[in-house]
DNA sequence: CGATTTTGACCTGCGC
DNA sequence: GCGCAGGTCAAAATCG
């Protein structure tokens, strides 16, 4: 079960037993407290309990030993005492007995510490062994969570490549108005969405029923479809878990702040690129534009935010988002990000008008709905603890694992040289992921952290990062205008 | 010394 | 055809 582990311990009895677990908790925390003397019958219940928990761990063979000894020694001066009583003064019995007792009870305390130390000492071990065991189980849950990510990536290129299909019998002009119905029925299209140029050059230049080309296309296609993320952040690039490298800068029209160009280095060849700039109403507001699908495994802190871009870019690009059951089935979040009233004016914009089909997805709202995503995603911005380790950081273990086996989840790996605040990190997007199915709290927890991690690297230098949101424009002025 | 960033040149598409 | 803007390339500079 545990062959990442390394050591014999059987847990799982010990997880069963949770009233022996109670105890010795209480008893961790009374020992704690120095001051507080524990009797010698609260110490002899302790021994029973950690006894009965230490049967578990096999190491329970001293004690056994040791505490007979001192039950019998006490039981031998009771008999002294009384003795000696019969037969002394009471003067010289006192002082017999006071110092015989003395003695003894010196030898039964040292005794007993040393058995309070022993027994800390295992609980130690006991504990730093759940700490592992808990590292384990988030490391699978992650992993876990990487193989759900990459089947969404299956099933969105299945759903491609069957729209691909159409393509090669000859609808190329039934895809232009795929294309432009998806617009017009989410809402969010308006006059220029037929014009829509990206898909007019496109097509334009790929000539019907050449398998390959329209392959070819199709790819450039999607490489077209972007996916805007805007974030609030002080950091000059959001990490979001892969590798960039920068290859050019440029001073985009109608904004004074640079455009920066990244592709994707985790893999030879990785068609993603993304392009980062501030807004140029709030230069706090960082638009990041992601574009491609990768072609190579993601480490975990990547997947949040790759599936929901490869996801949305496929939905740009596919039947599936002529219908809002298709749409919820490709990425519910991004469904309910575009297809939720109290969210689609604030959280996720369809641009039409842009050269190239955009889905932006705005995080920097603050909207007083408990129920809708943005909310979530802002509880994620705003709830948990400062300086804690940027989300990349802590995955990189994960992305090593990821790099090795894949998504083979039996390839375990001892996790000693996790610390606590990368596990912790790793609880809290677990457990911000297991209040949803979806991956709604995916990309929040993800992208929170990305967040937490660029912001906590400023505050470093300057404390003034506010994460708290305030309003701004809803759709992409990033690609194209 | 290899990886990454910088930055000017170059390419391409589009509008006039 | 020309100019503009977006995007990319690649040599030089910088960094770790």
């Amino acid at each position: 079960m545990l062959p990442g582990l390394g050591f014999p311990v059987n847990l799982g009895r010990v997880m069963e037993s949770s009233d022996s677990n109670r105890k010795v908790l209480s008893e961790i925390d009374f020992f704690s407290n120095p001051t507080s003397k524990p009797s010698a019958q609260e110490i002899h219940h302790h021994h029973q309990d950690v006894k009965t928990l230490s049967s578990n761990i096999s190491v329970k063979k001293e004690i056994p030993q040791t505490q007979p000894v001192s039950r019998c020694n006490l039981d031998m001066n009771n008999g002294l005492q009384l003795h000696t009583g019969n037969t002394r003064s009471d003067q010289s019995t006192l002082d017999d007995h006071g110092v015989s007792s003395d003695a003894d009870d010196k030898r039964a305390k040292s005794n007993e510490l040393k058995q309070l130390q022993e027994e800390v000492q295992r609980m130690n071990t006991e504990n730093q062994n759940l700490k592992e065991m808990l590292s384990h189980m988030s490391n699978n849950y992650t992993a876990l969570q990487l193989h759900l990510a990459g089947l969404i990536q299956q099933r969105q290129q299945h759903n491609q490549h069957d729209h691909h299909d159409l393509q090669v019998v000859g609808k190329s002009e039934e895809k232009k108005q795929v294309t432009a119905r998806q617009f017009i029925e989410l809402g969010s299209g308006d006059d220029e969405v037929s014009n829509s140029s990206s898909d007019e050059r496109t097509q334009s230049a790929s000539p019907n029923n050449d398998q390959s080309t329209t392959t070819a296309t199709t790819e450039a296609t999607m490489r077209k479809a972007r996916v805007s993320v805007r974030a609030r952040s002080e950091a000059p690039m959001i990490s979001d878990g892969c590798q960039w490298r920068k290859y050019g800068q440029k001073m985009a029209k109608g904004n004074p702040c640079p455009r920066a160009y990244y592709r994707c280095t985790m893999a030879v060849g990785c068609p993603v690129r993304k392009q980062v700039q501030r807004c140029a109403e709030d230069k706090t507001i960082l638009v990041t534009t992601y574009e491609g699908n990768h072609n190579h495994p993601l480490p975990p802190a990547a997947m949040a935010m790759a599936s929901t871009t490869s996801a949305a870019a496929g939905m740009l690009l596919s039947g599936s988002m002529s219908s809002p059951e298709g749409l919820m089935k490709m990425n519910p979040m991004l469904a309910r990000a575009i297809l939720n009233p109290s969210c689609s004016s604030t959280m996720a914009t369809l641009s039409a008008s842009a050269p190239f089909p955009t889905v932006t997805l705005d995080l920097t709202h603050n909207v007083n709905n408990d129920n809708n995503i943005n909310n979530a995603m802002l509880h994620q911005f705003q709830v948990h603890r400062p300086n804690t380790t940027p989300f990349h950081q802590l995955a990189q273990p994960l992305y090593n694992q990821s790099k090795f086996s894949g998504l083979q989840l039996s390839q375990d790996r001892p996790v000693h040289q996790q610390s606590s605040t990368p596990a912790d990190n790793v609880g809290d997007a677990a457990k911000a992921i297991t209040t949803d199915p979806n991956f709604t709290a995916v990309l929040a927890a993800a992208i929170s952290s990305i967040i937490r991690g660029n912001n906590n690297q400023n505050n470093n230098s300057a404390s003034s990062s506010n994460p708290h949101i305030l309003n701004s424009t809803s759709i992409s002025s990033f690609s194209g205008n």
